[in-house]
DNA sequence: AATGAATGAGGATTCATTCAT
DNA sequence: GATGAATGAATCCTCATTCAT
């Protein structure tokens, strides 16, 4: 997930992720995370400017995989509908693969912690940005009804995020056909 | 929001969720609520065991209270869509005139930090159970496809909390036109 | 010294200038400082701000103590040679009394760690105001040549404190009658 | 200032100057001095053994460059009061040439830090042994007062010490005329 | 019941020093 | 000789909790 990095920097961002997911933020000290990583404070500190600093690396780090993974072979197709089921499942897939990232995202993209440039940052490169052009693409194309583009995307995204959630805390069962369903459902939701 | 509770508790309650959603919870010290609320440190321990007992007592007030607030009314309409428009709608009015209990609920809802007795109770108390039973009935009257209603209360409430924090970040508008469109597009997103 | 804080800031106030004295500022930690006090750090923190502020403190209680002390009597002289001597005698005593303070005031009053609030703040508690007079009225009197006599006071610490340092450095005696005799030359550099 | 050194050594000593008059001891971390000099931490640790040795080099590089500063040009001189004023001249002159060695030479030379080998070193190389050789010769022609002559070159550094100090500290004007009397009046005050 | 001073373990971070390259 | 990444003990400081008053 974090190619980009040398290696101890990966180290310490899934680490980090890995102990966050476990114990929260607070709980995600810098001694727990050099020991669970073999990597010494010193070293941590000459690689990352501060616990912050690696917060935010690992939210732009995952922002940018997910914008890759649920664009993945998206363009290429056809029609407004294939892109966006291509689109969708391969955010569930994702999702559901990759789990740690998913709950991190989460939980901290609205947190002080995250800074706005880390924000700004990963819009940019993230997935959102082309999901909404599909969307405004099935508005002119009248297959869609009259929304927002952008608010209908969010709804959506709500949808995929509710539910996995409800899966991964042991509440939902979500078969491939349920997903299947619920992006048909979301797809039917905004139907003309 | 915290009737249930005395003077001193619901000065402590309502300071804690203030700060909470200024600052975040490691931010949140018991010091810092002493001296907003002011409530003694040693007071604040006379009612409360700890620091996360204020939180779970947070968490379980607020989430009983939404459940009220919700299903407000919705008992005494007859048709199903009737009933489906009121709670969404009282859950919409509900958010949007609570912003720091919504924002609180969704940071914390699923943090390890809320214990499982709390969310259990919380179940029982809260709204979800009621709003399952609603689509349960509108499957049972065929109006709705034949998915889990868990499953698509789940859905939904992802639509709701997804613009409703878009909407708080900013990010989106949310027009009372806006509101009845999102809900609308709900219904038809699981109607057979 | 310190009689005007309360027991826990004087004990703190003690410590750390026996150990600044011992080990230098950045070898006195605030652990060896609560350690050596019977403090706990928490305590410390309860009373001071900060380490900074505990430095500052003390500085401040120095110069304040020893205004005091160097003035004593003077005022109610009448010559102008008996103040000036009483006021030096005040001070080599002062400084031989407590050589802590004298040593602290000279490694310290220069620094950077001293907030410039807390130099101005002595300076008017402190003795260079009232010593400063004493030579005016000295050169008004056409006793002292016409030099600046805030020039000629810096002159005479500096000789106070040079031949007060080289003895608490062993290095050099100081009987009563050198100190005597010190003053005599001070007085006698300056006569017209 | 470092001559007797070489180009790695130099550097180091120089900038290793220029921060601890900047900032402190403890803020010139040995990174800093490494960033700062061009010289990386390594090969300053092969040209000195530890941070304490460096500041000693320069404690006794400084010194030594005093001793030969100060006594310039004196021995050739005839009368004691020529080379009284001499010597002090220098003394003056080179301490507002040289501002930072003269800061850092008074901000250390009472600290532990500076171990006692390098003291012992610096009296050698220094200026006061000389200096105190012209005081005795004072006494011996009956010139100065029966004093001890170490006592009397102390009171007069304190003198300069403190005249120069309050100048760099821009609390006292120092002109060539105010130096001029500075010395007279020292050779006044200690005059049979 | 109410207070807030006291505690000290644990937090993030720094930095002199080492050593493999 | 030269480099600078790596180390980890030690730094200042915070904060949940206790308890004497």
């Amino acid at each position: 997930m974090f190619e980009r990095y040398n290696k101890v920097q990966k180290a310490v961002l899934e680490t980090t992720l890995r102990i966050i997911n476990e114990k929260e933020l607070q709980a995600t000290s810098m001694s727990l995370i050099a020991k669970e990583s073999g990597v010494s404070t010193g070293s941590i500190y000459h690689y990352f400017s501060s616990k912050e600093d690696i917060i935010n690396e690992l939210f732009k780090g995952i922002v940018m995989f997910n914008g890759e993974a649920v664009m993945k072979g998206v363009h290429e197709l056809d029609s407004v509908q294939e892109k966006f089921q291509r689109a969708w499942i391969n955010y569930f897939r994702l999702s559901l693969e990759y789990p740690l990232g998913f709950q991190f995202i989460e939980q901290y993209s609205f947190s002080p912690y995250i800074y706005q440039s880390s924000k700004d940052e990963a819009y940019k490169g993230g997935w959102c940005g082309p999901m909404t052009k599909i969307y405004a693409e099935a508005v002119q194309q009248q297959l869609f009804i009259d929304l927002e583009p952008r608010l209908m995307v969010q709804m959506h995204i709500g949808t995929a995020v509710y539910t996995i959630k409800g899966h991964l805390q042991n509440y939902l069962e979500l078969t491939d056909d349920d997903i299947h369903r619920i992006i048909q459902s979301c797809w039917n939701s905004v139907l003309k």
